[in-house]
DNA sequence: CTGTTAGCGCATTCAA
DNA sequence: TTGAATGCGCTAACAG
């Protein structure tokens, strides 16, 4: 006879019965609670005892079930990130980095995409917050309005990575997008270009720096020709048609600014399919700086940032305040520099 | 007055009292399991009531306590993935390709970074289990002896993804690392190279597939000229310190077997700055097929993977058999493919 | 040093 | 269609 499909999902019933404290506690001829106490507080138990409460937690295959502890003592040892993308980015090595450092202290990582939609970031952090989280990182500073709300309301530490505010909700570790693009800017100037052009992704800090670097170069009176946003994933053919696609519209840019060094690269790949001369005709510039940045023909000009470190920083700012730590300024500034390669020219 | 440090963190009670299921209940004027119902079995309450409930919730910003609801259902909604590294590593892709398929179907990811080390597996694999995973994801088929032993004792679902083999733990979804070994030996051995060497990170599968080739070659009479190994993080220089490495001892290899794309990108730009000529007097044959690997100088030959089908089919085979459907076998061979490029001879 | 009691927040089971 | 009682597995608080 077969059981009509319910609301309900099988669960799994015929998964094996768990073993509990209770069980290794009998086991042990010892009540639950020493048991709990041997194995996460050893310091208020006999050596003895611990000794006896370990043998039967081994023999038994005993895991605890955090769930349950975790109800109690509202500690989760849970961080929870939203990235807004993973392959092909730039935030794999932040959340390696994460996930490093949490997992040296005893924290799990909990990972989400957004997929760089600021209303997917808001029902990610629903869901999140339903596993009471102990801390949380977010990418970037500019969310969907009821982000900032529920985090306000449930009080967990947040750390808002990869950019820099005076507001932040919570900490925010990261750099300044904006001088980024002054830097940039100020740095291509100085070389003499002065037809500049942007293959940027559609992403939010990207935008931020390509915005502040185009203000910059009004500053001194220049005037962009041309811009291409590329939606990601950020793949190197983006880079080539955007640039091809800059050029058949029949901009003639001496430079050409990419948010990241892969969209750098299939520009260079895209100007050496057309025969035009890198750096002399057109220079090129990348952000990232990514491994292989510096290993191309020419290698790539870039901004180069501590992804990792923005990874570390975050899961020790979040662990610090977790554990009641003195708060060591809620704004940490990672800063980046601009390395000077060979698509951008070397003439002053 | 300062309370003594004791072995308790402090427990964040300065955070505001979340607000339960009881407090919606009371405000609506309804009993818990009627919100209950409301918001996770519609379908057993009136439209009416349904509508009082979520408003009531809306009101209040409640968030359910997951912790509390997976406790009784025994269903945690979460599934954990042990990668051996993120950064500079083909998994990132996988994980994005998991999580995106897992999302989609109201499912969260747990991460942890096995850094390649067994005993790690073995160590993260505890922790995750007590967090209760409705399934799990391990990369490769080679475990610490515990890692079996406990699973098959929870009988949680588990995909070992990135390979096959006749027995699983449960499920495995991935491609023939010797295969791929035999493969290239061929293709290359069809080109009339002959002193083979290898720059092989020292993982698991990356040796496995090398293994493959050299038995291979031997099959063909052919003894491999030299072997360097190189520690991950695979960064594109271990590529070029591994050929370096191999031309200083004196090795005259014509073609040069590297675990992964950027490590032949390395061992190509090291080949370039020694003038050697690629591929005429040393062809270079990478793995992974990188965004990159088609962008080079020459471009590098490589055998294409599907990285990110691996994570999205692991994510389905596993919430299948979590929903109880029938399962679609226990081995997914997803494959690979040869993919020739210009770092290797193009006669036959 | 160890045990008892109670409750974390929710959903299952049974009853109405 | 709604509610009451109960327990998931664990630990905090308070004994002793």
């Amino acid at each position: 006879m077969i059981a009509p499909a319910d609301d309900t999902l099988p669960t799994n019933g015929d998964r094996p019965k768990s073993i509990t404290l209770k069980d290794v506690a009998r086991l042990a001829g010892l009540s639950p609670i020493t048991v709990s106490r041997a194995l996460h507080n050893p310091r208020l138990v006999k050596p003895d005892t611990i000794a006896r409460v370990k043998e039967a937690a081994a023999a038994m295959g005993y895991i605890p079930n955090m769930l349950a502890g975790s109800l109690t003592t509202k500690r989760s040892q849970l961080i929870a990130a939203i990235v807004p993308q993973l392959s092909n980015s730039m935030f794999a090595e932040t959340v390696q980095g994460l996930n490093d450092e949490l997992s040296a202290h005893g924290y799990q990582l909990l990972l989400s995409v957004s997929n760089y939609s600021r209303q997917k970031e808001e029902d990610l952090l629903t869901a999140i917050l339903s596993r009471q989280p102990d801390g949380i990182v977010l990418t970037g500073i500019h969310h969907h309005p009821g982000v900032r709300k529920k985090l306000l309301a449930t009080g967990v530490p947040v750390v808002e990575a990869w950019d820099l505010t005076p507001s932040p909700i919570d900490i925010a570790i990261g750099f300044s997008q904006e001088r980024v693009g002054e830097k940039v800017a100020q740095y291509l100037l100085s070389k003499g270009y002065k037809r500049f052009a942007s293959i940027c992704a559609r992403d939010e800090r990207a935008n931020r720096r390509r915005l502040a670097l185009e203000a910059e170069l009004e500053r001194h009176g220049v005037v962009p020709v041309a811009t291409h946003l590329a939606t990601p994933p950020t793949v190197m053919n983006l880079g080539r048609e955007g640039l091809r696609a800059i050029l058949a519209e029949g901009h003639a840019p001496d430079v050409v600014v990419c948010s990241s060094d892969v969209l750098a690269q299939g520009a260079l790949v895209e100007a050496q399919a057309q025969g035009i001369a890198v750096p002399e005709t057109l220079g090129i510039m990348g952000f990232g700086d990514f491994d292989f940045a510096a290993y191309t023909h020419p290698p790539i000009s870039s901004v180069h940032v501590d992804k990792r470190a923005i990874g570390v920083q975050a899961a020790r700012a979040l662990i610090a305040k977790i554990e009641g730590e003195a708060p060591a300024g809620n704004v940490v500034d990672v800063g980046f520099n601009l390395v000077e390669r060979g698509t951008t020219r070397q003439i002053g």
